[in-house]
RNA sequence: GCGGCAUUGGCGGAAUUGGUAGACGCGCUAGACUUAGGAUCUAGUUCUCACGAGUGAAGGUUCGAGUCCUUUAUGCCGCACCA
């Protein structure tokens, strides 16, 4: 019988959905086990053909893991509050959460069909209530509570306020809003006015996550610096955590690496300077202390709150000029031009070792954020202070032997210092501790670790997100009751921002806190005494997605973002798989967003993601016609990618993209061309073989003639004509051969184009196996097809534990090679094949495993896990059953044996050959087997390889 | 500039503690069956007529190196006026 992969997914996809086969219990005996992918945001677009590798990848791993036994949490929802669909909300008027949902049921349809193994029951969308409840929550807490950096905890900020009004006298004599302000210092979730990345055409600000190279990564728009009043989460108070956590869980280096570099963390000395003619000092920042003989100017910030006290009348126009200049460059513009730029103040600070006068100059390569805002310039061993020394003709002074500091700067940190009494003949690391030790015995300074990491801002301007459960009173925020969460998204008639250039929810009627009722009433009530005007900005994407994770595990509970118990069952995500592109947003912020809870005492883990895999990303694969412009063109003549080189053509076609679904092997479909616009009604052709339907243009067909085309790997894209729906590929070839083919495209890690040109192999290869299984017997299986399961056992084990899915497909295609040749037959062998493919392609093992039973008693699937284990016959999928099975039989799968075997060291090879194979040891090795081959080396250590 | 990863046939890629390099698939070649082939089956396919050579290049360690070490080239990714 055909193998009618139609019927057989169509089958088995009811029978999991009537049996619930999927539904996974917060009560199990088993161990749990947690595969998580990153849920998506679902676009208009729908699912392309790159976006399942990484969910076939979790769930084959997920069906594994069932198999074994565990009771595997493997959910699946979606991030569905985000731009576009406002974007699109403003451009039609119809509203983001219609579109939203009409995405989200395209989507569920398109993995349904893919026969994932999620409990749908679980499912969560970060723009429902019933979700973002908890998300609102989270920010509750963060507002209330503080970072305690003694006890390197977050605790509650009535802890904080317990402590001052015990210790603290003036902390009494403040008014409420007084202690409001001071309190919004120490919040977690705090507002402040800040510097922000504002985003003009978004009309948002946008985090530095969200920003690049002066661009947003969303639509490429200029960014500009804005001092704005913004919500902020003080997630610089976990850089230290979030670095360290890093040595405990189990990424890619380049990952990790990734993360290390966006926290930057930097081990420095922070100096006092004497200004001249001033009492109080300033404070830089340098982890090249070892250089303060070397200072021979100083550089603020524009933004520098020191450059009021230093810059003198004589000199006020000058900067003031430089300073407006500064604020009206655009990140971009910055970024972009180079060129030294800077003013000097007028004042001079004392180097403290030389006691030598030292100007102080104002420029913005040095930034407000980082540090103190304030630099010791030393021009011989920094590249950017030599350009600025160069540039204003400032002295340079080399320290260390041997520099030439005439050209260029030497910035390594390695040789020895001069000219810098003290440290002079020490290597440069050695003088660096002992200038730490100096400057922290003469009370110069401290010793002091920076980061780069600065704290998420957490405001965004816009209408589709999460509301703030936030109202003001007198200036100040206060936060809703609990009870009142979740405080819904209000309804807007304009999804823009206000006339007055407020966010779009000043756009809501209903929105203002009526504070002794405790619930939302008409902004036309606000009195700023019992009803109170709501925030109206929204939060911004990461929001949502920060803790998702947990509420999988509860996602029906109203009394918690997930229950204490069952989260101690669960714990954290034993594997999570998901893309790069957020290796430094929502990995950061679900991480400090986890410790967070943590702290708390909410949950038992401090790190979300035990173990995490980067899948690549799938290109898309275009194809291109090549349409004649030569001399004489009608634009209607195509020309064979083989003959473009030619000299009658070369240089004269114009390659277009075609769609690669009418392209098969890159041979194009020439009717389906024809059909494809109307462009192309009347194309005519030059085929591969340089024949021509010129003057008989509606006569060729593609079994007669073929027109190749070329090819190149691009960004999948509709406008490249190179999207291939999933959809698609299932209704051509099947889930199962869609799940197959795209692990064995390559390696899960790496990027790579999306081919067919191989998708037949991996076809005929699921066919070829189904035949197999036409004819069950129940016999004795042969030496030679125990060795061949065993082989596989052995090859499918590793693989998926290792997540190298790529090289699993070749091992069955081996397998069903050499168990075709041998024409088995047998349900010993063939069941056991059934189990191992169930994870890859679990439609088709189910049809097989069925077939296995031989009669119409089917107590259970594959699917069911521990099925395996109910009939005794057939062994549970364990390294117990393979060495039972190796003991059965005598026949050993593939693998090397090594052990040492005495023989005089002038022996000849083939004489030494013979000894080890008369030896007992080889003997019991090969237990009557042949070997297939046998190395012997002069230091007596045999490999018997079999 | 700093950091990370990679480099193997015409192509995607195998080679798991160093042990027959090129598994498996695509493509290609020949043959079989066919009215036909974008179907199916069989055989072949790293390069070279051959001797031999061969995992970006050059060294090294080892009985033995795609795998380990050093230098170097190229490509990709991340960070980047972060003091």
């Amino acid at each position: 019988m055909d193998y009618n992969f139609h019927e057989i997914e169509k089958q088995a996809q009811e029978r999991w959905e009537k049996a619930q086969a999927y539904k996974v219990n917060n009560q199990s005996d088993k161990k749990p086990f947690y595969v998580l992918d990153m849920f998506p945001y679902p676009s208009g677009a729908g699912l392309h053909v790159g976006h399942p590798l990484g969910y076939i990848a979790s769930d084959i791993y997920s069906r594994y893991k069932r198999l074994q036994g565990f009771n595997v949490l493997h959910p699946m929802g979606f991030d569905s509050y985000g731009l576009p669909a406002e974007q699109y909300a403003i451009q039609t008027g119809q509203h983001p959460e219609i579109t939203t949902e009409q995405n989200i049921a395209r989507y569920i349809s398109q993995l349904k069909k893919i026969g994932f193994c999620y409990d749908w029951d679980r499912q969560v969308k970060t723009c429902d209530p019933a979700f973002y409840h908890w998300t609102q929550w989270a920010f509750v807490q963060m507002f209330s509570s503080y970072y305690d950096t003694t006890l390197q905890k977050a605790q509650p900020i009535s802890k904080l306020i317990a402590k001052w009004e015990e210790t603290d006298p003036t902390w009494k004599t403040l008014t409420k809003k007084e202690q409001q302000e001071r309190l919004m210092n120490y919040r977690i979730a705090y507002l402040a006015d800040t510097k922000v990345n504002w985003c003009p055409k978004l009309g948002t600000v946008l985090a530095n996550d969200e920003v690049s190279e002066g661009l947003s990564v969303r639509g490429g728009y200029p960014v500009e610096q804005r001092v704005m009043r913004q919500w902020c989460l003080r997630i610089s108070a976990y850089a230290g955590r979030l670095l360290e956590g890093l040595d405990r869980i189990d990424w890619t280096e380049s990952l990790k690496e990734t993360q290390r570099n966006w926290i930057g963390r930097s081990e420095g000395t922070e100096m006092q300077f004497s200004i001249k003619g001033q009492d109080e000092p300033f404070t830089i920042f340098t982890t090249r202390a070892d250089t303060v003989y070397g200072v021979t100017f100083m550089v603020l910030a524009p933004e520098s709150e020191y450059v009021s006290r230093v810059v003198t009348d004589e000199h006020k126009s000058e900067v003031e000029a430089y300073l407006d200049m500064v604020k009206h460059r655009t990140e971009r513009e910055r970024i972009a031009d180079r060129r030294v730029s800077g003013v000097f103040t007028g004042s001079y600070a004392i180097n403290p070792l030389t006691k030598a006068e030292i100007p102080i100059y104002i420029s913005d390569y040095v930034l407000s954020g980082y540090g103190t805002g304030a630099i010791m310039a030393v021009p011989a061993h920094d590249s950017r202070d030599y350009a600025f020394a160069k540039h204003f003709n400032l002295p340079i002074i080399p320290l260390i032997e041997g520099a030439d500091v005439s050209e260029a700067s030497f910035d390594a940190k390695e040789g020895k210092m001069m000219n810098s009494g003290f440290l002079n003949g020490l290597e440069v690391k050695d003088a660096i501790a002992k200038m730490k030790e100096y400057v922290t015995n003469t009370g110069l300074g401290r010793v002091k670790v920076n980061y780069r990491l600065r704290d998420a801002i957490f405001s965004r301007q816009r209408y589709w997100g999460e509301p703030f459960p936030i109202y003001y009173k007198d200036g100040m925020p206060y936060t809703l009751p609990e009870t009142a969460l979740p405080l819904q998204l209000p309804e807007v008639d304009k999804f823009l921002p206000t006339e007055t250039g407020e966010p779009p929810l000043g756009n809501a009627d209903l929105w203002a806190w009526d504070e002794k009722n405790e619930k939302v009433v008409s902004k036309s009530l606000i009195d700023n005494k019992t009803i109170f005007p709501l925030e109206l900005c929204t939060m911004p994407g990461f929001a949502g997605s920060s803790a998702y994770y947990l509420r999988y595990m509860d996602n029906h509970n109203e009394k918690a973002l997930v229950d204490k118990q069952v989260n101690e069952y669960w714990q954290n995500v034993n594997l999570y798989i998901g893309g790069t592109e957020h290796a430094t947003g929502h990995l950061i912020y679900s991480r400090f967003w986890n410790k967070f809870l943590y702290d708390l005492g909410y949950i038992s883990k401090d790190e979300p993601f035990q173990k995490l895999i980067n899948q690549g990303m799938i290109q898309g694969r275009s194809n291109f016609v090549y349409r004649y412009i030569g001399e004489g063109a009608t634009g209607n003549l195509y020309i064979s990618f083989n003959l473009i080189d030619q000299p009658q053509y070369k240089g004269k076609v114009q390659p277009i993209h075609v769609n690669v679904n009418i392209v098969h092997n890159d041979i194009l479909d020439i009717n389906a061309f024809r059909a494809w616009m109307p462009e192309y009604k009347n194309a005519q052709f030059i085929y591969a073989d340089g024949s021509t339907d010129v003057d008989n243009p509606y006569i060729g067909t593609a079994a007669e003639k073929q027109y190749i085309c070329g090819w190149a790997v691009e960004k999948m894209s509709k406008s490249m004509f190179n999207v291939v729906n999933p959809d698609d590929v299932v209704e051509k070839y099947g889930a199962d051969t869609l799940r197959l083919y795209e692990m064995f495209l390559g390696p899960l890690e790496v990027s790579k184009p999306w081919d067919t040109n191989g998708i037949d192999g991996v076809h005929r290869f699921l066919r070829k196996l189904w035949n197999m299984y036409e004819n069950i017997v129940d016999e004795e299986p042969t030496a030679d097809e125990l060795r061949s399961l065993h082989k596989l056992i052995k090859k499918i084990t590793w693989d998926i534990e290792n997540f190298s899915f790529n090289t699993s497909i070749p091992a069955f295609m081996i397998a069903q090679n050499e168990l075709g040749t041998l024409k088995c037959n047998k349900k010993a062998i063939l069941a056991p094949i059934a189990i191992l493919m169930a994870p890859y392609a679990p439609h088709i093992a189910e049809a097989m495993w069925e077939r296995c039973h031989l009669s119409a008693q089917r107590s259970c699937s594959p699917q069911d896990g521990l099925s395996f284990v109910i009939d005794a016959e057939w062994p549970s999928w364990n390294e117990e059953y393979l060495v039972e099975a190796s003991q059965k039989y005598p026949v050993q799968f593939n693998g090397k044996v090594r052990f040492t075997i005495e023989v005089p060291k002038d022996m000849p090879k083939e004489e030494v050959e013979k000894v080890v194979l008369a030896n007992e040891q080889t003997a019991a090795v090969l237990n009557g087997a042949t070997p297939k081959r046998v190395i012997v080396v002069p230091n007596r250590i045999i490999n018997v390889v079999m």
